[in-house]
DNA sequence: ACCGTCCTTGACCGTTCGGTCAAGAGATGC
DNA sequence: GCATCTCTTGACCGAACGGTCAAGGACGGT
């Protein structure tokens, strides 16, 4: 399967074939039909535990911390540092962006991702910290500031993850922090 | 061409068939290959057009305004308009940035118009009104907070595209703005 | 030894794809 | 009337695709 996610991230959904994944493998064409009812059915479970991975390293990196502004902080960290180990991963992340068929699937991982983020922005809007907007808006710009980033500067760039991080964080803290403040 | 592009957009480049294409059009397969060299000649044909239009219409609006971070401002303003008004075409650049073949063309575009948004970050800088960081990775993020803004409130909720504007306007003037500040 | 189940093979199928091309329609100049 | 050039047609091609399946190996139970 990481054979396959690697083909998949290099040249695209559709121009990989079933016959060129498992002959990559070495094995027959049966034993792909046997344990994945369809291409599609394996990309589908590619991405899921792809998902899963990445939030519980999200997860790790924040039980220990109770502010929430460091929560938010230590979520972009985090998922700056595993989308840099795992890079192919999130070119399967756009590709299945673009594709209708796998977005839904996608959306719903994103979704999980955002409500984790914006529990933290209720609570820094509650304590004053975070000025009052809607928190959904707020945790999808921190997305994708976090995104683009990581995209240009980490995967184009090759430039170092923490560095990146270090913008990410504090473009978004004080975008969220809003005017005044402190 | 329009047709060809709402169909891309619609079904993605490869699902998409030039005979769909060209039968659709209720013409010949011939009149296709006598204008276009190939199905990759089209579609970057189509994008190359698109990202020309996008930037038309950044430039009008900001060609009047002298403050920098006015025109910041109302650069996001008027590529989120752009891109509710032309959702198919931002559909386009999701995909094309998900294809190894299409993505450079698209980078090259993309790095144009940061370049745009990057000067206006410098003078905020040299102004003091932007704090002293790397005016690139200020101006992505702001990209990136345009994009997700878009893709998720304006083109799937459908919101009004100057309302999740403001939003976008006001999370990446306080994270160019940094901490202190006014 | 024999059977039944699980797993594996790769030739094969129908379909669809991007792209070609011989044939010809229409307009224009002479 | 005829040659010429531009544009258009759609049948056709070889290649590649996702998916199927008859055949058989490996192995444990009896």
């Amino acid at each position: 399967m990481d054979f396959a996610a690697a083909r998949f991230a290099e040249k695209g959904y559709h121009p990989t074939s079933v016959a060129e994944i498992v002959s990559g493998l070495h094995v027959g064409k049966g034993v792909f039909y046997w344990y994945f009812s369809s291409k599609e059915e394996l990309f589908r479970e590619i991405l899921r535990e792809a998902q899963q991975d990445l939030r519980r390293r999200q997860q790790q990196a924040i039980e220990n911390e109770a502010d929430p502004m460091r929560r938010i902080e230590l979520g972009i960290r985090s998922s700056m540092g595993w989308l840099e180990e795992n890079r192919h991963l999130f070119t399967l992340f756009q590709l299945a962006a673009s594709e209708e068929r796998f977005s839904p699937t996608l959306r719903r991982g994103q979704d999980v991702a955002v409500a984790d983020v914006a529990r933290h922005v209720k609570e820094g809007i509650v304590s004053g910290r975070i000025r009052d907007a809607d928190p959904q808006i707020l945790s999808f710009a921190v997305l994708g500031v976090t995104n683009q980033l990581a995209r240009t500067f980490v995967f184009e760039r090759n430039e170092s993850p923490s560095q990146v991080a270090d913008a990410a964080v504090s473009f978004c803290l004080e975008g969220l922090r809003g005017p005044g403040g402190e």
